[in-house]
DNA sequence: TAAGAAGTGGGAAATAGTGGGGAAAAGTGG
DNA sequence: CCACTTTTCCCCACTATTTCCCACTTCTTA
C-alpha cells in the first residue's frame, strides 16, 4: 500500500457523515474502514489489514483473566466501528466515538495521513493541542 | 467468526429485557448466548462455542479437589445462564446476575465486543471503572 | 470555459428498537 | 389435586434510526 499522508479538512454533516478525501480513498483501495479511539481525543482510522494486525498485536496470548489486557481491549476493540463508504465516498460515525473527539454536528473536523493509519481530530480540539504541544515537538525532535 | 467489536447502548425495560445490538447479533449468528459474571463487576456474553471452549479451559485445568479451581467453576459456570432471543431480538437477564453487575430495570447498560465475547455493563459502573482506570490504560500501552 | 470528478444535501424506504397486552407456563398454598 | 397467583414469553403495533438513492453544487483539469 502507497503511504497514508497528508492533512484534509471535511465537516459532519447533519446526520453525522462526513467526506472521506478521494484522495485517501485512491491509496486505501477499499470499501471499509475500521475506527476506533486513538490515545489524544481523537479517532484511529485503519483499513482491515492493519486493524487485523494491531488487534492481533492487542490480543497476543494473555488470557482474558490479564487484567490490563481487558482494559486495552475495551479502549481500543470495545469502542470501534467497521465503517462502510456510501455511494458517494461517505462515512458515519458512531455517536460514541463521535462524542470522544468532540465531533459535534456541524463541526469541522481534520484527517491526518500517518503512513499506515489516519487520525481524525475535531478542528478545534486539535489546533488546541497544536498549540500546547509546539514546545514538546522541538524536544521530541532532538 | 467476524470480530465482535464496538460499544452499544440499551436500556434494561420494566420486564428486565434488553434490546441486543443487531449489529452483533448479524456477527454471532445465532438465536442463543451464554451469560456468566465477568470479572470487574460486569457480564460476560458467549456464543456456544466459546462458552464451550472457556468451560473445557477451566474444566481441564485441574482436579475438583483444587480448592481453587472450585472457586473458578462457582464463579463461572455456577452462575451462568442459557439466554434465548425473543423474536424481536432481546434477551431477559435472571435476577441474580442482573444483581451482580448492577443492573436494575430502567437502568441503562452498555454492551462492549471484546473480540471473541461480549461484555456488559450497567452505564454508571463502568462510566465510574473507566475514570479509574484511564491512567492504567496509557501505561499498559507501554 | 467546458466536461468530468468530487463533494453536499435531503427525501424515502428499509431496518432496528421499544412498549405493552394477553396467552401460556410455572410456582404456591390449601 | 385443584385453584389461584406470579412470571415468562409470544406477538403486534408504533417510533426512531439508519441506509440507500438521486439530484444538485463546487472544484479540478485540460
Amino acid at each position: 500500500m502507497e503511504m497514508l499522508i497528508g492533512e484534509y479538512r471535511t465537516t459532519l454533516d447533519d446526520k453525522g457523515r462526513f467526506n472521506f478525501p478521494a484522495k485517501l480513498r485512491s491509496v486505501i483501495q477499499q470499501n471499509e474502514l475500521y475506527v476506533t479511539q486513538g490515545l489524544d481525543n481523537c479517532l484511529m482510522l485503519f483499513t482491515t489489514e492493519e486493524w487485523i494486525t494491531l488487534t492481533n498485536k492487542i490480543i497476543g496470548s494473555a488470557s482474558i483473566f490479564n487484567s490490563q489486557k481487558r482494559l486495552i481491549m475495551r479502549h481500543f476493540i470495545g469502542k470501534a466501528a467497521k465503517l462502510v463508504f456510501d455511494k458517494s465516498g461517505r462515512l458515519s460515525i458512531p455517536q460514541e466515538l463521535r462524542d470522544y473527539a468532540s465531533l459535534a454536528v456541524g463541526n469541522e473536523c481534520i484527517i491526518f495521513g500517518m503512513n499506515k493509519y489516519m487520525e481524525m481530530w475535531d478542528a478545534k480540539t486539535y489546533s488546541m493541542f497544536e498549540n500546547n504541544s509546539s514546545d514538546s515537538i522541538e524536544e521530541a525532535m532532538q
